[in-house]
DNA sequence: CAAGTTATGTTATATTATAACATAACATTT
DNA sequence: AAATGTTATGTTATAATATAACATAACTTG
């Protein structure tokens, strides 16, 4: 497991603080080229909108958001951008609330793990390998060849168990 | 196939047979009986209707045959008669792709786990007790409550992996 | 620079799901 | 059985999410 990435399946991976973005863009950068994919202007500021938001954001916020900078934009504009960067492992969709977040961590293939809160939204994205290994264990047993898998676990953070009221 | 239910990990948890929805039906009648729920003749209908499907099947689907049937109706018709179905533990969605499927084993709560081929769309639920468990294990260490726990993995099943072109 | 490929712009529309409010059916108490 | 409250359904409209289809632009490669 990389140096740069410790998850460990008791650190979570939290979407970077706002002075990481432009790190993470500029992995995103490097990754990208290896692979000979273009990381287009669009393509990094969608991404760039993505990091912004701590949350899993929608995809017509994003689409809001590019109107915003002056730039011309329809629903295919910024789902075109998702499908590219969700392709190349830097955002992952959320199925059950039909929501995106940047990846913290591309460096490596991973199936996607995530503890979204319903009462503050909080969304965390985690490595646990024994999940996985369930997972891959499991698909063995089907002779199952997994694409990709989705782990989403809705219900209540630690903040919000605590009487919390004022989040 | 299904005597009771002997979902022990290894045993895949399939759609039951056409002369076994009937069973199902009066089970989900007694279960809804036993917890004073009201099991109407539309909420009925609409899950033998998910039933007969022996894959996933999309709302606006059931809301066609619903309408077969010569009952009015429209999609809140058919998304109420889900959701109470949903909270009564008798069908699942499947949120990668908007989709909805009967469970076999409605008698104990459990998390929704499900390998979707995405060449034929085969769709198995099945249970294994170490995924549950991990994922247990990392809302523990997250100090997470789980209300819900949704696994898809979407990949090639037995079948379609073999070169078998006339699926 | 010519030709092929990939990305983006643009318009329209498909698909999935819910809001809101009226009516009907059922349940409970009297 | 009538009155009342509650839950379910009917109905119309619309919101929210996502894609099809085709034109143009920008890169890429020979």
């Amino acid at each position: 497991m990389s140096e740069s990435c410790r998850h460990n399946g008791r650190t979570s991976c939290t979407v970077p603080s706002s002075e990481q973005v432009q790190d993470l863009l500029l992995q995103a950068e490097k990754l990208c080229a290896g692979r000979q994919q273009r990381f287009t202007e669009l393509r990094r500021k969608v991404l760039e909108l993505v990091c912004q938001y701590k949350q899993p954001v929608g995809a017509y916020d994003l689409l809001d958001d590019l109107k915003q900078t002056g730039r011309s934009a329809a629903p295919p504009t910024v789902y075109r951008a998702l499908d590219f960067l969700q392709s190349q492992g830097l955002v992952h969709r959320l199925a059950t609330n039909n929501t995106y977040i940047a990846c913290a961590h591309p460096q490596h293939e991973h199936t996607g793990l995530f503890f979204v809160c319903h009462r503050c939204g909080f969304t965390q994205e985690v490595h646990t390998d024994e999940i996985v290994q369930a997972v891959r264990q499991q698909a063995v047993t089907l002779d199952f060849t997994v694409e990709k898998a989705a782990v989403e676990v809705s219900g209540t953070c630690h903040d919000c168990q605590s009487g919390n009221d004022d989040v």
